[in-house]
RNA sequence: GCGGGCGUGGUGGAAUUGGCAGACACGCAAGAUUUAGGUUCUUGUGCCAAUGGUGUGCAGGUUCAAGUCCUGUCGCCCGCACCA
């Protein structure tokens, strides 16, 4: 009997949309539970094998959970602002509103022909006024709590296109359009201080169900480390502050290094002997980006500064002042005091340049063949009041005498920097402030929100650098909300995170004008009980949006404390060849192929079957068709339906364990297993010839969330009652019935299997160990030999050990 | 470079978390049925000099027992703050 998957699943879905049975409900008795994925960005691309294997996990999840009672919110939308979507219209002409159009329209058609439950009533745009609305109030709230501020800071910029460049479109140090050289550039930019959220971004880490390896990277990212701040004394009289995690060896400091931007070289530059060359180098050091400028392998390079010398301020030694870029303006104090014994990176520079490398912790090897960096084990020497210690307790004793003496202090630092919160682009949201001579930054009224994006004939960035809005002169003219007078709107527009950052929320209450979302709304749904989304975002996306969320929560807008519950991760579904899909590579795989040659079913089951979900995975067309197999085996069980009404007993132990195994499956994300288990159930059944009605409904509505239609349509061809989605519910087992009662434990000798046993689940060590010593093999291999040792895991192994 | 992760048959992967390595599939081989088959069914399938030996990137170690734990090493993947 030929499957029709086409007017099976067309049939289906039409259903399913016309009764809304996948609409949530705000006012419901039921237990809430909120399935969220990462909304799409709706590039010009289309969809490729890659998007819908989150959205069938958690669809798994969420049809199983519908099941079982839950009142489920499962929504989508689309993250549309964005940079290719700009350049795509610079390069066509066509404004970047319809480009998104298109691509959401085709988007939204390719996810709706995989029959995945959202609930379409509850779609959301970043790009839409009515939500982006909302993105600029959270702006004005941040900026009224101070957490929006301006700050120079170093951006890309193309010396031939003359605009920023996203890191992104600079490679390898030239511009990705024009190919000229790309250098650093100061610009002020819009910042929030998320910095100001650190340590609640660490420690709330212990609120939520992450995998371990999420809260590592975001712990990692953010970079707590607990130091000191020392003030060094320059010749000139100045103040060379540093920071350092190891002021224990303070007195193993034999020379500075300051970054290429430190701000005490242009003071010093009359008194810099050789100033042209620092300028050169400065000059060098703004065309790299941090990740080159501190890479290990490369060879250090560094100017010692020429007439001016700093004071190591415990033992009143002159030692030199070296620039080097592998010291960051952005971290600690844009300046070091260089440990050669005692750090890598300063070994390194103090070889080169003939340093002295002097040992201040007992411990190591040879500190002037490798530097000494281990904090655990050594013990302090040469280095006055604190010869003795461990490296502990010489750090705290150095912290009281730092402080006594007012030239240091105890510093927390980060790794973690504000974020770079402006865009010199078009395609992003009006950052609703106004730029007044008299007022300064004022933001503009609640009530003007939206400040929407006005239409422009050109979505180039300016000569200066500037947005294109800088050009629409009759836009950024305006008058100030405060005095009344002269005033300029903001050009920079937001990132594309900032709409990320909330949009779960949104979807709790989406079509609310009045706020985000009502109280009501953000009280039942919150928090999200399941987000799961890509490894790519644990360090930006995620960060970020649980940034907004502690933010909100502060103002009182949202009613806990973090946002999602639970977080998981797919792993990337990579090409054919092993390799990343990607356009340029030409690996891509298109599922609409997939989905019209084989069925939505298969393509769900494919996707779910390929491999461990937290782990890549590269497509391969062949085994597709196992899945289809799968399916038409499924839907032949009808050939050979009986008439009863219950499980028999022949089959009861394997329904009862596939029923267990399936439900705990989807909820650990092992999804391969547990269709695995269920292509396991029907070999079973095949093998046993018939299947009676009610095992038809059990093994449907266990397979119904992995393949909706197809379980849907045998349902209503053998009259199996009323629909699934409508009116089943998940089946319960009995833990009884998933035990065998006789098992097979291997016999091992000195760990090598001799034999094979069934005995009773139940039977005790002795009797288990006679029987082993009365098989035939067992005896010939301990005949004459001494029994050392004589091993039994129950239901699991025996082993004997013997010596001769 | 820094942070996080991965490495098992010809292929995708499984392994009750220290207890029979290779579940379930794909592929391949042989056979049966058939009407044209990229159909369906049955059987077999880690490797080797095959009653045995060997085997989870490589080299060591701990243990009665290691894919799983420890040390070292090699290779690959993700992120690195203006891609999303």
């Amino acid at each position: 009997m030929r499957y029709n998957h086409k007017t099976v699943e067309e049939k289906w879905q039409k259903i399913w949309e016309e009764k809304g049975v996948f609409h949530a409900s705000n006012d419901s008795e039921k237990e809430k539970f909120y399935a969220l994925i990462e909304f799409p960005y709706p590039s010009g691309q289309g969809l490729h094998v890659g998007h819908p294997r989150p959205y069938t996990a958690l669809d798994t999840v969420a049809r199983k959970r519908r099941l079982q009672g839950y009142n489920v919110l499962y929504p989508i939308g689309w993250d549309a602002f964005g940079l290719p979507t700009e350049n795509y219209a610079i390069k066509n002409h066509i404004h970047p509103e319809i480009v998104t159009k298109q691509n959401i329209s085709r988007f939204k058609k390719q996810i709706q022909s995989l029959g995945i439950s959202f609930d379409w009533s509850r779609e959301i745009s970043t790009t839409d006024p009515e939500y982006y609305k909302w993105t600029q109030w959270i702006f004005l709230q941040l900026f009224k709590k101070g957490l929006a501020y301006k700050k120079e800071m170093n951006v890309n910029w193309c010396t031939s296109c003359k605009c920023v460049l996203a890191n992104e479109e600079v490679v390898n140090g030239v511009c990705e359009r024009c190919g000229s050289e790309v250098i650093h550039k100061v610009k002020s930019q819009w910042m929030l201080k998320i910095t100001a959220y650190a340590d609640r971004l660490i420690n709330d880490l212990d609120l939520v169900d992450y995998p371990p390896r999420v809260k590592a990277q975001q712990k990692n990212w953010i970079g707590r480390s607990t130091g000191a701040e020392v003030d060094f004394k320059a010749t000139t009289g100045d103040t060379l502050t540093v920071y350092t995690t190891r002021c224990d060896t303070l007195f193993g400091a034999t020379y500075m290094v300051i970054s290429p931007e430190h701000p005490l070289i242009e003071k010093w530059a009359d008194k810099l002997k050789n100033i042209d060359e620092i300028r050169a180098y400065q000059l060098e050091a703004s065309k790299k980006s941090d990740f080159e400028r501190t890479e290990i392998a490369k060879d250090k390079t560094g100017i010692r500064l020429d007439g001016v010398e700093a004071i190591n301020p415990v033992n009143d030694k002159i030692i030199p002042i070296f620039v080097s870029d592998y010291v960051l303006v952005s971290y600690g104090t844009g300046a070091i005091m260089a440990v050669p014994a005692h750090d890598t990176r300063d070994w390194e520079f103090a070889k080169k340049f003939n340093l002295p490398i002097i040992e201040v912790v007992k411990g190591g090897e040879d500190v002037q063949a490798e530097a000494f960096t281990d904090c655990d084990t050594g013990v302090l020497v040469n280095s006055g009041f604190i010869d003795g210690l461990s490296v502990d307790d010489a750090k705290k004793k150095m912290i009281s005498w730092l402080e006594e003496n007012k030239i240091g202090r105890a510093k927390v630092n980060y790794k973690l920097r504000d974020w770079v919160f402006s865009r010199q682009r078009y395609w992003g949201e009006p950052i609703p402030i106004v730029h007044c001579e008299k007022c300064g930054f004022v933001p503009i009224d609640e009530s003007e929100l939206p400040l929407k994006l006005p239409m422009v004939d050109s979505y180039e960035p300016t000569d200066t650098g500037e947005s294109p809005l800088a050009k629409m002169t009759d836009w950024i003219n305006t008058t100030c909300p405060c005095c009344g007078g002269k005033a300029v709107r903001e050009t920079d527009t937001m990132p594309q995170w900032a709409g990320s950052s909330w949009y779960f929320l949104r979807y709790m209450d989406p079509h609310n004008s009045d706020a985000l979302a009502s109280k009501e709304a953000l009280e039942y749904w919150s928090p999200v009980d399941w987000y799961n989304g890509g490894m790519e975002h644990t360090t930006l996306h995620l960060l970020y949006s649980r940034f907004w969320h502690k933010f909100l929560f502060d103002l009182g807008v949202v009613p806990t404390p973090e946002p999602y519950a639970k977080r998981t991760s797919h792993g990337m579904i990579l090409g054919e060849n092993g390799e990343k899909m990607s356009k340029s590579r030409g690996n891509v795989v298109n599922p609409d192929e997939i989905v019209s040659e084989y069925g939505a079913d298969t393509m769900r089951l494919y996707e779910m079957f390929i491999g461990d979900f937290e782990k890549a995975a590269p497509w391969s067309p062949s085994s597709i068709r196992g899945c289809r197999k799968f399916v038409e085996r499924f839907w032949n069980l009808q050939t050979i339906l009986t008439d009863g009404d219950n499980i028999r007993p022949e089959l009861e132990a394997s329904f009862h364990k596939t029923i267990k195994k399936v439900g705990e499956d989807i909820e650990n994300i092992k999804f391969n297993t547990a269709i695995a288990a269920l292509m396991s159930l029907i070999n079973d059944i095949t093998s046993f010839g018939s299947i009676s009605k009610q095992e038809l409904r059990i093994f449907s509505i266990l397979l119904n969330p992995f393949a909706p239609h197809v379980t849907e349509e045998i349902w209503e061809v053998c009259g199996l009652g009323d629909g699934i989605v409508a009116e089943q519910s998940w089946p319960e087992y009995d833990e009884s019935k998933c035990v065998d009662k006789t098992i097979e434990i291997a016999v091992q000798v000195n760990g090598r299997i001799k034999t094979k046993l069934n005995v009773d689940a139940e039977a005790g060590q002795d009797e288990v160990l006679a029987l082993a010593k009365a098989d035939e093999n067992v005896k010939k291999a301990i005949d004459g030999m001494n029994i050392i040792k004589e091993i039994y895991v129950k239901g699991r192994i025996v082993n004997i050990v013997v010596k001769s």
